[in-house]
DNA sequence: CTGTTAGCGCATTCAC
DNA sequence: GTGAATGCGCTAACAG
């Protein structure tokens, strides 16, 4: 049924290994037997099997990925990061999603080192010490993308998440604002939740600003968090002048909820968030954030990864990409107002 | 160095044949000796190798996904349906994007294949002939997710593309519009632009509406060009009073494009469109959309998948999930103006 | 219930 | 340049 080497080596009137050869580009055959073994192969419609060759070579070609969720569209475009270098250097990956749940992330993690990958990219939520004895018992190499581990253990590429959001809030202030309240994310979470509020506060108080912990709700980083937490300060007797937001996803949400009770953004309220996701040029006003390269921060870390899987040197295994701050229309200056 | 099923064999006092055995669960064991082997297993940090099992076995549980984009919402989103189901099935995907070009389509196909995958989801653009060609050449079942081949020789999943927005127009007709322009995708998309297109003409000849083609503008279904092809409305002397966009990423860029020229919707423009991607309830106003259920597109084919792959019994291979028009606020009778 | 024996399809020495 | 032999780690009959 199934067209093996042996069979394009009888019909091409060589060995296996020099079919072998012509497969896998080895330059010792003469052009003339390659030609031979060409024609047998497209004869047989010959289709090498990559399982074999792994169990063979001990290579597979191919890089787990484990992601939180793929729907969510800052890790589809880390992960389109990631796919469009690894296709470059001819990987496939395994796409797994865990959705930041420790026992999850450790089962597929597990799963994807028994399929053999030849390495590991890990997005996740807290990277425990559970997840590095699993990284231990691995023995291809592993990166961090859009994560680090507290200690520094694992190869890693991220933004550096506290300046982010320090340069977020201290435009704020730049902008004359004083009563600045934040949308923060769970501060369990220590990329996006914690770095994000400690941010937050060293730009206060840098500033001289006093920090009320009443100006800080914590939402869950989607839309609908958003609304809710500007609800909230709609309510305050002393309103803040501008919001800080860890997710443009809930700044976004907070806008339409200061929209939706008849006032207007910038007028009312500046807004300012992080990541950059598409939707901040797609609302009205358009928002302003600071940008984290969501794009680059796959490709690089899957580009780290192959040098990593090729055994070459690597003298930056902790990579912090740059943070932009893009100006749009939703922060204003107090004077204006 | 890596511990194989003959070590733990030999350090449990058994067979490997038994090892594989409690292994896979074959209940044909003692439960003293599975416990034995468990032991030696635990011990020796046995870790099961998939790719050998995958050779000596011919299953892989893994299938290959070829997608256009992950980092389009609505592949994305499609993608997460795939994985769930997947995974309840204790698979695992190799994930592909292709762009819908149809030369990085068949070559991904044939790596997947390669890769021995024990099926295949394919979403791309058009299928073509030399598409069905190397689905030929597959010995595994192969679904078609949110497409289809014209001749319907493949299994697939998809909603009635045609009818959508059939529906779409026909609900701005029953408001009272007569003067509907539409954004269309390209024609030589068959889901997403021909038939689209279709459903939009055939709604206004239902109606006795005159097809005019200076009220169509192609698109490439992105919030930009939304934009521009409202521009080009706006230009007209003889403006429609509500626009039907195939997507809600152009449906969006209408509305925008509406709002910066100092006009409102739904007042001076309806808008409709078809998908019901999450921003479409995060615009002001929020969008009247006809919803295609992308989540459930992905599960059920991939549901399809595995029943084709255990050759189960399917009564149904060509699946028309539902689609339904969710009335929200950009569409308002023409009498209200 | 358990052990023995063959491969699965290929890469890779090692000879020639 | 090319071929023969070996084994990658495991499953799957087949015996017993």
């Amino acid at each position: 049924m199934t067209v093996t080497i042996y069979d394009v080596a009888r019909e091409a009137g060589v060995s296996m290994a020099t079919v072998s050869r012509v497969v896998n580009n080895n330059p010792n055959v003469k052009p003339q037997t390659r030609k031979k073994v060409y024609e047998a192969i497209e004869r047989l419609g010959y289709r090498p099997n990559a399982v074999a060759r792994g169990l063979a070579s001990k290579k597979t070609t191919t890089v787990g990925v484990v992601i939180p969720d793929i729907s969510n569209s800052i890790f589809a475009e880390i992960a389109r990061g990631i796919e469009d270098i690894a296709n470059m250097y001819h990987y496939n990956i395994i796409l797994c999603n865990a959705d930041k749940k420790k026992e999850k992330e450790i089962r597929v993690i597990n799963t994807l080192l028994e399929k053999q990958v030849d390495g590991l990219l890990f997005m996740g939520g807290v990277v425990t010490e559970d997840h590095l004895q699993a990284f231990r018992t691995a023995s291809v190499p592993i990166v961090l993308c859009a994560t680090t581990d507290e200690q520094g253990l694992v190869p890693s590429v991220d933004i550096d998440h506290e300046t982010a959001a320090y340069d977020a809030v201290n435009t704020l202030i730049r902008h004359g604002h004083r009563d600045i309240a934040m949308i923060s994310g769970t501060l369990q979470d220590p990329a996006n939740g914690f770095a994000r509020f400690q941010g937050y506060k060293k730009a206060l108080e840098n500033a001289g600003i006093e920090y009320k912990e009443d100006l800080v709700r914590i939402g869950n980083y989607r839309y609908e968090s958003g609304i809710e937490a500007m609800k909230y300060f709609l309510g305050l007797k002393k309103k803040p002048t501008a919001i800080f937001s860890a997710t443009d996803e809930m700044a976004i949400g907070a806008i339409h909820c200061i929209q939706d009770a008849g006032l207007s953004v910038p007028e009312d309220f500046s807004i300012i968030s992080v990541d950059n996701i598409r939707m901040a040029s797609m609302v009205r006003p358009q928002l302003t954030t600071v940008a984290q390269p969501m794009y680059d921060i796959g490709a690089v870390s899957m580009r780290l990864l192959t040098k990593l899987m090729k055994k070459e040197h690597v003298d930056h295994a902790h990579v912090i990409l740059p943070h932009e701050t893009i100006l749009r229309l939703s922060v204003s200056s107090v004077n204006e107002e």
